[in-house]
DNA sequence: TAAATTGGCGCC
DNA sequence: AAAGGGCGCCAATTTA
C-alpha cells in the first residue's frame, strides 16, 4: 500500500486479507520509495490517475497495482448503488456512518498536458489509516460479490487498464502535423484569416444557397428544413439518410458540406493547434468511462478520429505501427458468455464468423446473418433483421435467450452484469432524463411502454458490450506486460473497444504481431474460462494508420 | 450570463 | 436500406 503524502509517502505491507502486514514506513519521495522496491510486484493506492504519471515522469514503471477508487466504482456498481460517490473519502464515511462527500466534480482535460503533476488530487484527502480501512473492507466486498473470483480480476484488470490508460498518454500517439495540415488543405481548400470557413465549405454553402434560390446556413438544421419546406418538400430532420433520399439539387452541396464541417469544427486546425505537440497526440483515457466499461476520452476527441485524419498517424522514421482490430467481437463474445453451443463453434474459427453463421442458419445469405446477429445484439425492432431473429433463435436458443434475459431485466428494471460482474446502472440513476416522458408514436399506449423497452435494448447490448469490454481490458493487461518481458521498445499507443495500435522498431514488428495475438488468446481464456471461442485479429504492419484495413 | 439541451455526425 | 446499443464534440438554442 503506498499513499502520496505531498511529495512524500507511507508505505505498508499488505496481508492477503488486506490487513497491514508490518509497520507504516514514512519515505520522503513517492518516486524513490517505489523505485527503491523492485520486489513489490502490486502496488495498493487511492488513484492511479493521481499517482502513476508522476512515478512515469520520473522513468519508475510498476508491475501491477489495486486502484482504490476504480474498485470502489465497481463494488458500489455491483451493489446497485451506483451513482453514489466513490472516492475513497467518501467510502471511509460510509463505513463510519459518517455524511459521505460528494465526488468533486468531473474536470475536462487541459489540451496539450503532458502530464497530471498539477491536477488538482481526484478526491478529497483521506488518512492513511482509514485507506487501509477501505481496502480491507474492499477485499471482504469482493469475497460476498456474486463471483467473487471474477469481481477480483474485474477489479485487477480496471486497475491494469488505469496504468495502460497513464502510459499511453505519455508515449502519445504519434502525429505528424504538416500531414494533417495536407489533409486539412486538400479537404477544405485554403483557411481564411478570422476564422471563417475555409474556401471549400464557403463555396459548397453557396451551392446550398443557389439550388434553394435564397441565402440558406447548411448547419443550421432549422434552416435547412424550412427552406426545404419552401421548396414543396417535407422532411422531418436533416440527416444525412434522409436528405440522400430526396430529389434535389441541394442535396449533393449540402451533404458534402455536413462532412467537411464535421472535419472543420471537430479535427481542424484549431484541433491540431491544441491538441498536438512536439509530433504526439496525447488524449487523456478514462476506463471503465463508460457505465458498460468502455473507455472514454476527456477532450480531444480520440475516440472519433475521421478515418480521412488518421493519415497524419505516422510511425516514426524506422519503426512502424501494429495496428490490430478484434474480429466480430460482438458475436464471439456473445458465443462465450451464452456458452450456446452452436454459435461457439460458429465462433470457433479464425475465419469469416459471418460466413460461417450464414452456412449454417442463413443458407449462404451472409448479409442476412451478420444482421440478424447484430439486430439480436442491439435489440432491433423492425426490419430484415428481425424477421430473421427467428431463424437465429432456432438455431442459437442458448444465444438468443442470453440477450432476451438480459432484456427483460431491463425493462422489469432489473439490473443485469457483464461475464465480469460489472453492473448496469439501477433505474433510479437511469430515469432520470426520462421523467418528462417521450411521446409514443401511433396510437400505442402512452405508458412508460416505450422507455422500458429502451431500457431493455440498452440492458440487451450491455452485457455484450460489456463483456467484450472485460476482454478488452484483460488483451491490454496480457499484450502490455509481453511487451515488457520480452524487452521490447515497442509501446501501446492507441486503444479503441475493440482495436489496439502498436508503435515499434520496423524489427519488432513480428515480436508485436505475436504478442498481440497470444494476448486475445489469453484474454478469452481468463475471462471466460475454457470455451471453444477463438479472438483473433486482423492485424496491419504500417506507417500511416490509415492504410491499416 | 451561464448551464443544460438539441441536432447532427464522427468512431466502435 | 434502415435501425437497434455505447460514447464525445461542436454550434446553436433554450432554460435557469
Amino acid at each position: 500500500m503506498a499513499a502520496a503524502d505531498g511529495g512524500g509517502a507511507l508505505l505498508v505491507p499488505l496481508a492477503g486479507d488486506g490487513a497491514p502486514a508490518g509497520p507504516v514506513l514514512a519515505e520522503p519521495d513517492l518516486v524513490e520509495a517505489v523505485r527503491s522496491r523492485p520486489e513489490v510486484t502490486r502496488w495498493v493506492w487511492r488513484s492511479t490517475a493521481e499517482l502513476y504519471p508522476r512515478l512515469l515522469a520520473a522513468g519508475v514503471r510498476v508491475e501491477r497495482c489495486y486502484d482504490i477508487e476504480c474498485a470502489e466504482l465497481l463494488l458500489l456498481g455491483h451493489a446497485g448503488r451506483l451513482g453514489e460517490p466513490r472516492s475513497a473519502a467518501a467510502a471511509l464515511a460510509r463505513l463510519e456512518n459518517a455524511p459521505v462527500p460528494p465526488d468533486p466534480p468531473a474536470r475536462s482535460a487541459e489540451p496539450g498536458s503532458q502530464s497530471s503533476l498539477f491536477d488538482p488530487p481526484s478526491g478529497p484527502e483521506v488518512p492513511f489509516e482509514g485507506l487501509l480501512r477501505v481496502y480491507a473492507d474492499q477485499v471482504r466486498r469482493h469475497e460476498t460479490a456474486e463471483h467473487p473470483d471474477r469481481m477480483r480480476l474485474l477489479t485487477a484488470s480496471e486497475s491494469a487498464g488505469m496504468l495502460v490508460a497513464a502510459e499511453m498518454h505519455r508515449a502519445g500517439l504519434p502525429w505528424r502535423a504538416d500531414v494533417h495540415r495536407d489533409v486539412l488543405h486538400g479537404l477544405l481548400g485554403e483557411r481564411y484569416a478570422g476564422g471563417g470557413e475555409p474556401r471549400r465549405l464557403a463555396e459548397l454553402a453557396d451551392e446550398v444557397s443557389a439550388a434553394f434560390g435564397r441565402r440558406v446556413r447548411p448547419d443550421l438544421p432549422a434552416d435547412v428544413v424550412k427552406a426545404f419546406s419552401q421548396a414543396g418538400i417535407s422532411v422531418k430532420s436533416t440527416r444525412r439518410w434522409e436528405l440522400a433520399e430526396l430529389d434535389h439539387p441541394a442535396v449533393e452541396p449540402l451533404i458534402a458540406y455536413k462532412k467537411l464541417y464535421r472535419i472543420w469544427t471537430a479535427h481542424g486546425w484549431s484541433w491540431l493547434q491544441d491538441w498536438v505537440r512536439e509530433g504526439r497526440f496525447r488524449p487523456e483515457y478514462q476506463p471503465g468511462g463508460t457505465v458498460s466499461g468502455r473507455w472514454t476520452t476527456n477532450g480531444g476527441g480520440a475516440l472519433q478520429i475521421p478515418k480521412v485524419i488518421r493519415q497524419a498517424v505516422v510511425a516514426d522514421a524506422g519503426w512502424r505501427l501494429v495496428v490490430a482490430d478484434a474480429d466480430q467481437m460482438e458475436p464471439r463474445v456473445l458465443a462465450a458468455i451464452s456458452r450456446d453451443r452452436g454459435l461457439m463453434e460458429v465462433a470457433g474459427h479464425d475465419g469469416d464468423l459471418y460466413k460461417a453463421l450464414s452456412d449454417r442458419a442463413f443458407h449462404g445469405d451472409r448479409e442476412h446473418a451478420k444482421l440478424a446477429l447484430l439486430g439480436a445484439v442491439y435489440g432491433q425492432t423492425s426490419g430484415d433483421g428481425l424477421k430473421n431473429l427467428a431463424a437465429l433463435r432456432r438455431r442459437f436458443p442458448l444465444a438468443v435467450a442470453y440477450v432476451d434475459d438480459a432484456a427483460r431485466a431491463g425493462e422489469e428494471g432489473r439490473t443485469v452484469r457483464t461475464w465480469l460482474g460489472r453492473t448496469s446502472p439501477p433505474v433510479a440513476l437511469a430515469g432520470q432524463d426520462e421523467e418528462a416522458g417521450i411521446p409514443q408514436e401511433g396510437g400505442e399506449a402512452v405508458s412508460d411502454g416505450g422507455l422500458a423497452r429502451a431500457r431493455g435494448r440498452f440492458t440487451r447490448n450491455f452485457v455484450v458490450q460489456g463483456s467484450a469490454a472485460d476482454w478488452a481490458l484483460l488483451l491490454l493487461a496480457g499484450l502490455r506486460r509481453t511487451l515488457h518481458e520480452q524487452g521490447l521498445r515497442a509501446e501501446l499507443v492507441f486503444f479503441q473497444h475493440d482495436e489496439v495500435i502498436v508503435h515499434c522498431p520496423a524489427e519488432e514488428t513480428d515480436a508485436v504481431t505475436e504478442a498481440i495475438r497470444a494476448a486475445g488468446e489469453l484474454a478469452g481464456r481468463i475471462a471466460f474460462g475454457e470455451t471453444p471461442v477463438r479472438f483473433p485479429f486482423t492485424t496491419a504492419v504500417v506507417e500511416r494508420y490509415s492504410d491499416a484495413k
